[in-house]
This record gives structure tokens, sequence and C-alpha cells, in this order.
DNA sequence: CGAATCGTAAACGGAAGGTAAACGGTCCGT
DNA sequence: ACGGACCGTTTACCTTCCGTTTACGATTCG
């Protein structure tokens, strides 16, 4: 069941859309403006998001914006207005798609699953299908590689991730690093992990905004997901 | 196997209809007098209520209403009373049925099971089938995962659903929470339990007007069904 | 009805996190 | 031993986060 944000303020549409997609194993999330949306983002995760873009209080490219700020979730504007420019700066500004209204509900259904086909995230991950962890330690060479290329890491680099991976998916403080990475002092300041992490992930090419690998437990520490 | 409490003065005839409802696969909680009824109703959850109309201490229709007060629990109310005017006040009070002592067992059964299929909440869901927990903690990742999708939250958020699954089913007072939630200053305002409850409902898509998660309890806390 | 309680949007501010830049110790090769 | 490359550490500054308060409407109670 892919999960999908829909920001129209046409509630009575949107009811009706709600019901059609429904039938096409795509679940929704209305909300009739644009600021509920963004914060209905934060709170929730969702596969694809469908904008209109005649919104009240907020222009719907400045919306396009503020989710595309916060999150790479697909986006279909869907608008009245079928102008070339609208078109071309709603695309331009991180939509994935452009459906001029009115538009016959089976278009929309196909273009939401052909993007979601394409990004491999329709919601039904196939069986089990474990895909490979983008992190990978080799122990008899003590290497780390990533997505398959060897990784360049200095000692304290390569002391905490190291570390991270045979952790995965936990989390794991300040305190943990400092003691258990023999290439960081233990009288050091905390501040120096965060140093660190930070190139490390610089060399992960891993925004710190939307973390893929590792992200940032308030209070606590970090969590790597490989 | 569905839960109900009977309130009942007549313990002989409690006894009787207990062991009739049994072989229906109705479970039954006796109690005599409707304090114990209501102290019952608070620590523990049912799927439904029997209430008798004549007893000790407490008008039968009061009792309806502080039942309906604290919980949505059907309410089939039995009386020797048998006037049109009580029937009917005891429905406006709440109640979803009204039966007329004397009557027949199998007739209480019937409108038991009912409403139980009524309300969806027939307490027997297939045979032995185990009804999994829509939340669900993993104190090693430090993750709470909602209908098996883990849930983003906050030091508070986390400490606050983190103890209320630990004393699930009880009423958790804000005192409590303030006092065992370490991300929570002990000399905040108990106001600020209240914004972060409602930041989980949100979190959980719970609908405080009609709970399924977290619901109120007023002037005492809340009380979390997992 | 008024008073108490609850729900929550909005705003605020202190604390935590991100990171560029500078600093300084260690390890080389020459 | 000298100079420089390397890199762990500290500092400083900025941004973001989120617990808390406030305010107001809705609901409930007596």
């Amino acid at each position: 069941m892919a999960k999908v944000l829909m920001i129209e303020d046409d509630e009575e549409l949107a009811e009706i859309l709600s019901e059609y997609l429904h039938r096409f194993n795509i679940e929704t999330i209305n909300v009739p403006d644009p600021f509920l949306g963004l914060s209905e983002l934060d709170t929730h995760e969702f596969d694809l998001v469908i904008l209109d873009l005649s919104l009240p209080g907020m222009d719907g490219l400045e919306v396009c914006e503020q989710i595309r700020k916060r999150s790479d979730v697909p986006i279909v504007i869907s608008s009245a207005r079928s102008d070339l420019t609208d078109k071309i700066v709603g695309l331009e500004k991180g939509a994935d798609d452009y459906l001029p209204k009115p538009y016959d509900p089976r278009e929309l259904v196909a273009r939401i699953k052909s993007i979601l086909r394409r990004i491999g995230r329709d919601g039904q991950r196939g069986e089990d299908e474990k895909k490979e962890a983008d992190l990978r330690i080799d122990s008899d060479t003590k290497m780390i590689y990533f997505k398959n290329e060897p990784l360049h890491l200095t000692a304290a680099e390569y002391g905490i991730l190291s570390y991270m991976l045979e952790h995965a998916n936990e989390v794991v403080s300040r305190e943990d690093l400092i003691y258990s990475v023999d290439a960081i002092h233990e009288e050091s300041s905390l501040k120096s992990i965060d140093v660190i992490i930070s190139r490390i992930r610089h060399k992960l090419s891993d925004n710190p905004k939307h973390p893929r690998y590792i992200r940032s437990v308030r209070g606590l520490g970090y969590r790597l997901t490989p």
C-alpha cells in the first residue's frame, strides 16, 4: 500500500480522488492547506505528494520548494493553470510531474504508479528482498567499502565508522565512541566526534539535513544504517 | 474470548449467567456493587458491560452515566423495572440496549453478540490468532514501532510513550510522567504533558475525540491501550 | 450558567548539532 | 634537525530542534 499525501483545498475532489486511488492500492492522507501538509510531512513518511497549486495562504510553487527543502519525496503537481511557464517552473522547483486539471483519474493513477515504479518505492517491497548494504567492511584487509568503492579514511574516521558498523542500527553515544576508538584520546572534547562524523558524512556524500547513513539522535548520539 | 463486566448484586444470578455466557465464548467478571464496577473499568479493558439497574448505593442510571464518562464501552442494561421511561432514560444516558428482567439467557447472548458484531469487537479474532499490538518497543535500538513502521519520536515523546507502554492499560498521571521521563524537567508545567501527548497522538493518527490508543481520563491522566 | 479540564496552534528560547577554520602534535623524508 | 604534510582537537559561529509556555476554543462538570 503506497502512502500518498494529497494537498488539495477542494475537499470534495480530494475525497473522490482518495476513494478512487484506494481502489488501486494507494492510501492517501488529505490536507486542505499547505501548512498542514508540511507539518504532516514532518511527522509521517510518504511515498509521494500530490500538490494542488491554487492553495490558500501560500503559493503552490513556494510549497513545492518547501517540500523539496525537507525531503526528496516525489511530487506530482496538479493545477488548473496549464500555461507552459507554470509547468516549467514547477518542474524546476523539484516537482516530478505536472498534471493540468481537469484530468482523468486513471491518468493520475498511471502517473503515480509510474513514478513509484521508477524510484522503486511503491510501498510493497517485494517479499523479503534484502538489498545489499552500501557500507561493508572487509575483515581481512580492514578496508571499508562504500558502494563497492574503497573509502579513503583517516584513523579516527575509520575507528568511528567501523565501530558503528559493528553496532549498526543501534544508537551509539559519543562516550561509546571516545572510549572505544583508539585514534581518539579519551580526554578529548565530545565535540571532536561531531567534527569527525561530519567529515565521514562528507565522504559518504551524506546530506546531514536528511541523512541516509549516519543520522544523529538528539541527546543520545548517532545511528548508522548501512 | 470477549470480556464482559457484569455489575449485578444478585450474586447467584450473576454466577448462573456467567456460566452460561462462558459456554458462548464470553468471559465475565462479576462485581456486586457499582463502585467496584467503576474502578474495575479504570484498570481493565472490557468489550461490554452488563449493568443491573437496582443496585445498592448508587442509582443504576447514574452508574450508566459514570461509565459513559470514562469509556465508550457498550452497555447493556438489565432491569426488573420495565417502564418505558426507564428504558428511554437508560438509552439516553448512553446504554446500547435494555433488557427487562426476567429474560431468557439466550436473548442476552444474542444481544451481546449483535452489539459486539456491530462495533467489530467481538474479542474473538479467528481462533487463537494472537492479535499483535500496534505499538511495539525495541529497547535495543531505542525505537518504537507503530504498525511495524518505525516512529520518529523526540526524546520527550519517546519517554512518555515508552513509559505508557510499560504501564499499558493503566491510568498514568501527569505527575507520574513528569517525574519518570528524563527529557521533561520536573519543574515544568503539567500542561507540557498535554502538548506532547497531543503530538504523539498526531503521529499515531489518533483522533482525540475518539482515541484508539491514548485516551484521557478526566482529572486523572492518560491511559494507553497499545 | 460559570468553572474546570482538555486539545492544540503558535511563539519562544535554551540547548544540541553542523562545520569551517585555526591550532598543534606526530611522523616522515631529506 | 628541519620543514612540511597529515590529522586529531579546539574554537567559534550559525542553524535547527524541541520542550515549554501561552493563549484560546471546545468540552465537560456541578
